[in-house]
RNA sequence: GUCCCCGUCGUCUAGAGGCCUAGGACACCGCCCUUUCACGGCGGCGACACGGGUUCGAAUCCCGUCGGGGACGCCA
């Protein structure tokens, strides 16, 4: 149930992937409403994000989403229901009012609530032209307990909690009536939320019993925090689900990463979500909150492009390859981009990192190379490079295993190791002192164009 | 301020009274493999917040302290 004023962030995703787990798991359902109640908030770019990050990370829900303001007048109805009840009633506070008593309140050091002023007022009472608010008329002794999925029992004292709103004075349902409404209309049996949601439960709870309905399941889910430890800010990694798409991370990546984030199955880190569905259960879930670690993910995600497809990581690279040569990739290249895969993704963390050490198969002849590649085709290296281009230019049969045969007869003869050819050549033709094997690329790049881009550092 | 929750290596965690001289993973540091970089292998560094209890025995149970977080809206 995420609010639309915002991306799926990374916090919202994990709750949806851990309520997805529950559901597929026990063989459930898994439904998504959008908590839109707040109208000058919501938007509908901040739905499409929801959707979106959903899809992407695999989590279909079943039936179709619910979109809460859409219920309104339920809501209303239910309200409206526990007034002629006497279970509600109207408060005529002004905001001003309201704000004057929580400062004074705050400054006494009293606890900041609702005192019930209007309660038990006679309705005679009430001033003119002004629109009430509707309040749910709580019970003030006793205690409320929650028997809590993940945190255990929680028992709050009714005199803590005060008598919340229910209708706005524009007649609009607040979202404390209304997810009660909703849950108990949509017959959810259990609620996996942020725990920062833990106080609003027991406020819903009473809500419930004035009802007359059954109070589903509730499991309340640490929260992620930063890497220092406060609350995930953008700097850290409250980024919305397409952000670390963007970052070049494999939705499976973030999944493993996210489950592990608060819950374990013994020692296992690599979890597929195959496996996660049989494993899942709520007694997994620790009770502290975790810090993101982008090292973890990455590491992980590094993980899953090693198992990933190659055509899949192939066509999921292409764009940004294009972006960075600045013209698209023909089907030659894509093909010798499906190539070179195996060799590329063995070296690359992320998507960005894969389409980087990608990007030199295609970049335009003469290659610029960086600082360190420079020095290798300087001296000695020039030198060696020139002489093994002759034996190359001879060279009968184009393939790796030929080429480094090759190559090692070359630097044994020449007295040297086979690093001092390698290197040059690396550096000739990838523009780079890091790449995948130097005798696959010339195979890849093929006779010609391997040739040229030697000549090409040999010019000068 | 009031209420609630939490507290094992830097991080994510295993641990449900003896299996713990606390295990795994990431990160970090060495070494090996090696045409570079990765991958992989081997090794290292590194924690039960503190103080009291309970018990023959506590990371595990209880209390307190300290620390962190959350909530206290006519937001969700």
């Amino acid at each position: 149930a995420p609010s639309p004023t915002g991306f799926l962030h990374i916090g919202g995703a994990r709750t949806a992937l851990f309520n997805w787990l529950h559901a597929r798991h026990n063989g459930g359902k898994f439904l998504l409403r959008i908590e839109d109640t707040d109208r000058a908030r919501s938007t509908q770019a901040a739905v499409d994000a929801i959707f979106d990050g959903l899809q992407w990370l695999g989590l279909d829900w079943d039936e179709e989403p619910v979109m809460q303001f859409s219920r309104a007048a339920r809501h209303a109805e239910v309200a409206n229901q526990l007034l002629a009840e006497g279970k509600a009633y109207h408060c005529y506070c002004s905001p001003e009012e309201l704000d004057a008593m929580r400062a004074e309140q705050r400054a006494s050091g009293q606890p900041m609530r609702y005192d019930g002023r209007w309660r038990d007022r006679d309705a005679a009472d009430a001033p003119a032209g002004i629109r009430p608010v509707v309040r749910l008329k709580a019970p003030r002794e006793g205690q409320t307990v929650l028997q809590d999925r993940v945190q255990g029992e929680v028992t709050v004292a009714n005199e803590q909690l005060d008598d919340m709103v229910l209708l706005r004075a524009d007649g609009t349902p607040t979202y404390m009536l209304s997810v009660v409404v909703d849950d108990h209309d949509m017959a959810v049996t259990t609620v996996i939320r942020g725990d920062d949601h833990l106080t609003n439960t027991f406020r819903q709870i009473q809500l419930y019993r004035a009802c007359g309905w059954e109070v589903p399941e509730f499991a309340h889910i640490p929260l992620i925090h930063g890497p220092d430890g406060a609350k995930l800010s953008k700097r850290h990694g409250a980024l919305g689900a397409e952000a670390y798409r963007d970052m070049g991370f494999l939705p499976e990546a973030l999944r493993n990463y996210l489950l592990r984030l608060g819950w374990g199955h013994g020692d296992d880190e690599i979890i597929s979500t195959e496996q996660a569905i049989e494993w899942f259960t709520l007694e997994g879930a620790g009770r502290s909150p975790s810090r993101f670690d982008m090292a973890k993910l990455t590491n992980l995600n590094g993980h899953y492009m090693r198992l990933a497809d190659d055509a899949r990581l192939a066509e999921l690279i292409a764009p940004r390859i294009e972006t960075m040569i600045g013209h698209a990739l023909s089907d030659a290249d894509k093909a010798i981009l499906r190539t070179a895969m195996p060799a590329l993704k063995e070296r690359a963390k992320t998507l960005v990192e894969l389409a980087e050490s990608a990007a030199f198969f295609f970049k335009p002849r003469p290659l610029a190379l960086d600082d360190k590649a420079s020095k290798f085709v300087d001296g000695d290296g020039q030198k060696t490079l020139g002489d093994f281009a002759q034996k190359l230019a001879a060279a009968s049969i184009w393939r790796q295993d030929v080429l480094e045969d090759e190559a090692r007869h070359f630097a044994e003869a020449a007295g040297l190791k086979l690093g001092k050819l390698a290197q040059p050549l690396r550096a000739a033709l990838t523009g780079s002192t890091v790449s995948p094997p130097i005798f696959e690329v010339m195979q890849i790049l093929g006779r010609d164009e391997s040739l040229a881009r030697i000549q090409d550092v040999l010019k000068d």
